[in-house]
DNA sequence: CATGAATGAGCCTTCATTCAT
DNA sequence: AATGAATGAAGGCTCATTCAT
């Protein structure tokens, strides 16, 4: 099971699982389900029934995170502006993945646990693909930076920054710069206004 | 122990080591110190003798790829043509982290376990740094970029094009083009010839 | 955990380990808590989740001994013979040394791991501080004695019979003629009955 | 080999090992071959070719304190006074088993590696038997107390002095404190002077 | 004689997962 | 549905001893 069950104590099972699971995470501590059991005041089976392996529970802690990407997706796909709409929603994404260490893993991952980050991450790509075409095609953006390559690349700079290390403020600071950088690369050669 | 000892039956003992650990890396495998004694066909003391730590090994594994891009970097700095020699080395240290999987995580690991491992890294950043310096002093790249981004960058570009995935062939054209475009980026937004 | 869990089966693999446990220790066996496991027919972890350590595992075995001891300890407390009170409970105490491996260690280690043990060793200890109290204000036990000597001065005697050696029945007799020598020194200097 | 051999860098050799030995005994570290070899800068089989085992080291590195109890074997069986000469002899066994961490071992031990460690420890019992007959004979000790019993009880005080503890000097006190009550019962129970 | 590399049994410990209660 | 005891493979590491050089 992957979303909270009926039963109010259930729930509240469910609830207190994916809070332990993303303290460790904040910790950088890995997720281990006998180590979240026993910190939730829970039965081992009982965290395997409502998430059968680490990775389901990690996609369940970075699932809010991804759905207030896919909410500041909805809000970039109504920017007129192609070039700040891109360059906004990247920008979110980068410090998603900056701030909220379940996302890294998961948005590298080639394959998903539950169907649920599947159908999220296909969202946040399709609205990455729509960004990516209308600024393209308003000839602020080059060829040859395909719809594919944005979460590669947000996954790089994130990587980047971790590489870099620094606290948090810095850690920011850097991946903004990276990312600067990359959409600098990114836009079409001529002197743009 | 981190350089073959005298002894001829030791000196092949250890090459066998190297030997295996270097296949394992090549198949994805993490080193683990009693694996690689088993596969080797030596005791495990022989092992932990001579690597005290997966991560020694790993570093002696990634020691002649390493020195190979020292041997690059020499050449670099004796190019004239600063931008050339900037991008040249980059390009080698990008491809190096993409063909030799023991590099990655030796090059984003914020400690070494070997003097070596230090001292290599320590020559390659001086290069880098060099060669940086340089372009910038002739107008070709931008400020902003630090010397310290240098690494976390190819180490980012790594990242991504592994995220990407792809063949080997895809792999090496996706690094080369993300490289290319964040250099893009890199240098001044005046229109250049 | 240091005391048999509720259910049914697991009270029962508890009861095994610590028989095998006794078993070990009788032969003059180091505990090794994989051994136990193995002879016991149990997996490792479960030995481990009952016993952290070799030494709990001790402490576990030595302990209805020290209980034993403790119960003869508040007997002797009603001893209205202050002499024969004193003399009797430093008698049992050696025999318990004496007769089973487990105590001489538990008796000697200045830390303990299990509470339980901490608290049995106390009690004995406030028995034996007591009735030395008893003696020395009846006049029958110099002074120069310390309650703080009663179990280093056992714990020795135990040791002298063990280096003398012998067969079980020499050894009792053994200890008790060390015990008797060295009580005789500890009464008044005057002319004795 | 046990005794330095003759050539000058084979004794130099054996000299090392020993002083090594000391000092890790004095530490209360487990003698270790291969330890001490590393730590003398000795290859591992040239230590071996000295001791053959830890014990036959470690009754090397008592050898002299044991040939110092000798020496005062020697004196006390000149000494005209029995009583003295006895008490005077054990507390100088008492003391040295104190001082010296090598010789609780090596007393307590049924069995000796050195044929050397074996004729020491004869020509001991040898002086204390002698020392106890003249006093028995001279009535200032009670029979009952054998010849067999010293070394079993001078062992069992150094142990009791350990499980009481407490600083060098507490431990002298202490090991005087419990050698005097000892010696105490041991006397005839007639009033003496 | 001296060296120190090699051995490999053996111990300790952890963890993902299952299953009896 | 919930619990948590049980499992045992797997990995890490040490150490006494041998033997090739």
């Amino acid at each position: 099971m992957t979303t909270p069950p009926l039963r109010k104590d259930a729930v509240r099972n469910w609830e207190r699982i994916v809070a332990v699971a993303r303290d460790l995470v904040d910790q950088g501590t890995a997720l281990q389900l006998n180590d979240v059991a026993r910190r939730a005041g829970l039965g081992v089976a009982t965290v395997y029934r409502n998430f059968a392996t680490p990775e389901a529970l990690l996609e369940t802690v970075a699932a809010p995170c991804l759905e207030g990407l896919a909410a500041q997706g909805e809000r970039a796909l109504a920017d007129p502006d192609p070039w700040r709409a891109l360059t906004g929603f990247l920008t979110h994404v980068l410090e998603a993945q900056l701030h909220d260490a379940a996302l890294p893993p998961v948005a590298a991952a080639p394959e998903d646990t539950l169907p649920r980050t599947t159908a999220l991450k296909a969202s946040l790509t399709s609205v990455g693909t729509t960004l990516l075409g209308r600024a393209r095609d308003a000839g602020v953006v080059r060829p040859g930076l395909a719809a594919a390559d944005l979460v590669p690349l947000m996954c790089g700079i994130a990587h980047a920054v971790n590489v870099h290390g620094g606290t948090p403020g810095h850690r920011t600071e850097t991946g903004h710069r990276y990312l600067a950088t990359l959409l600098e690369g990114v836009r079409p050669p001529t002197p743009h206004a």
